[in-house]
DNA sequence: CTGAAAGCGCTTACAG
DNA sequence: CTGAAAGCGCTTACAG
């Protein structure tokens, strides 16, 4: 073993002073107390033998671990994996360490989960909730335990989110094909009772009511979806609805089953079929022609959500002040929508 | 404030008996030590409760956080990622915990996240090295920390890793290329000596000496990739070597910037110029023509890395058994790379 | 201005 | 077979 940990115990018989004072300037609470001189005596010797508090013990005293949790659907979903990384920064700066975990909207997963953590003592909780997933959300916060939602919420829980405005922006998306030459537009989604699923749905249905259009949902089930099913049933689903001259799709994943199915078949994109995805992702940069998709804010997701945690953190009991927050999703107009 | 947090010691006084038995049967070393009669009267009601132990004390009483830190050069990497989010459910299963971390290459940011990490008492780390990260690795060692690099390695330091056969899978890609008809192959890499991108060079370099081909090498500076410049960068190359009929691009990022140039040019792959890329990406699968690339083996680089991790984690030395696995990349071909 | 002491929730050597 | 007690490294109310 190389060289062994200090102790605050170790600082104050080197300095003959005791572990109360020393504790008391390593956390800034000397003021008044504790004179200058031994206070500089401390600093000095704590800066020279590179002492760092153990918050493992710091955690066990203070039941505050300086965890924070981050629970989406799946850390390799390059939209979860962003604001990871963005937010990562932002705790580190704050004093907070991170945890992603993915609950791969696997309800029974995410409650193991959280079990797990709550025995970690973890501080809070940013979760993307997988579906009926409102009890075990309710009783962090019965708990007292900072909560953050995102992405989705819960309409009867009285807790924090973070989403964009899924409903105008699925809208917009329907709107901008509408506004490039298309009158058949259909829509594949998940099916799922999500809030951020509902939303785009009925901004969907909204824009489809206001311009008089025909309306075709498919709906790929997310066990499907997980088992790869979804090219083969976005394959059916366009053979046997031949009048549609767009597609709209609700997720970038779903969008990439479909430009498959589209690339494979040779349809031409725009002429024969118009496309917009919601989420941006690389591949509808690159790809011929490229495809316009609805963006969301990272930045400001991962600010606004670092922003409210910290916020909930600092407050003695968790639920006061409960933030929710509709961040702007934008329309990056490419080829793939006008004919 | 919900339910009190239940310990060890409300169950030794509920149920009449001392911590010191609790623990044992906790801990599963009641054997020939406690009746079985209070082992079951504890176990039953523990269940009943629902008594989870507090980490953190265990922590700091044992001196194990059961935290093992994943520090990558970027989290929001898909390849990174998709390890991550595999290598995550591996540690659950084990009893340990993941916190995932992004160095960017930095040196000065992974020796600070280190640092942050001694004092939280973490277990064990599995890294992605930044250039010249010998010294702080070393000392990593020093203090008998188990410690597993993947991607990368140094030579001269005896610890475990785990890697793929870049050299030869490099060397495959061009080969690949020229069995594809390809003579002036141009190898668009990063300006560095990690071992990955050294090996991934000089495979290059063998297969061009053994077919006898002109060699010409192009690369970008991390700070000028970082600062989003590689477009420019790889455009000026391109239209300084125009007797180029292919690009074998050292990563999946600098690939995209290549295909964005030649997208943006209206140069015809495979005609004009044949791609490959190491490292798979979505994009390559979708783009027009797809791109033939170099696919690293994500799931057994889970879990060798966590098998290795868990095995150093249950010796008492961490450092006994160093164990190098090299893994085979496979090449994935595509329409870029044969005319 | 400074310190002795309790206590956070565990594990484990030791004694009986 | 069982328990009292020390101790991991901190923080903080209390006393002086």
């Amino acid at each position: 073993m190389g060289k062994k940990k200090i102790s605050i115990t170790d600082i104050a018989k080197e300095l003959n002073v005791s572990i109360t004072t020393v504790s008391f300037i390593l956390n800034n609470k000397a003021k008044n107390r504790i004179s200058d001189e031994v206070i500089k005596k401390v600093q000095d010797y704590v800066k020279k033998v590179g002492y760092q508090p153990n918050q493992l013990a710091q955690g066990l005293r203070t039941g505050k671990s300086k965890i924070i949790v981050f629970m989406v659907e799946d850390i390799s979903d390059a939209f979860f994996s962003s604001i990871a990384r963005l937010m990562e920064g932002k705790a580190y700066d704050n004093g907070y360490k991170l945890i992603f975990c993915s609950t791969e909207n696997d309800k029974d997963k995410a409650r193991d989960l959280i079990r797990l953590f709550k025995d970690r003592q973890v501080d809070g909780y940013i979760i993307t909730p997988p579906a009926d997933f409102e009890q075990e959300i309710h009783e962090l916060l019965e708990e007292d335990f900072p909560v953050v939602l995102f992405d989705r919420y819960f309409e009867e829980l009285d807790v924090s989110h973070v989403i964009i405005n899924n409903q105008e922006s699925a809208f917009n998306s329907v709107k901008n094909l509408v506004e490039g030459g298309f009158r058949n537009i259909g829509y594949v989604t998940l099916e799922s009772n999500q809030s951020q699923m509902k939303d785009r749905l009925s901004g969907y249905e909204k824009a489809i009511d206001l311009y008089d259009l025909p309306k075709s949902i498919f709906k790929v089930s997310f066990k499907d979806f997980k088992a790869h099913r979804s090219d083969e049933l976005v394959e059916t689903y366009l053979k046997e609805n031949p009048q549609l001259d767009a597609l709209f799709f609700a997720t970038n994943y779903l969008a990439k089953s479909g430009l498959k199915v589209l690339k494979k078949k040779g349809v031409k994109i725009p002429e024969q079929i118009g496309v917009v995805s919601f989420d941006d992702s690389d591949v509808f940069e690159l790809y011929t022609p490229t495809i316009t998709s609805l963006s969301q804010p990272i930045e400001s997701i991962a600010d606004k959500l670092m922003e409210i945690m910290l916020k909930q953190l600092t407050n003695i009991k968790g639920r006061n002040k409960i933030i929710h927050a509709e961040l702007p999703g934008s329309l990056i107009v490419r080829e793939s929508s006008h004919k």
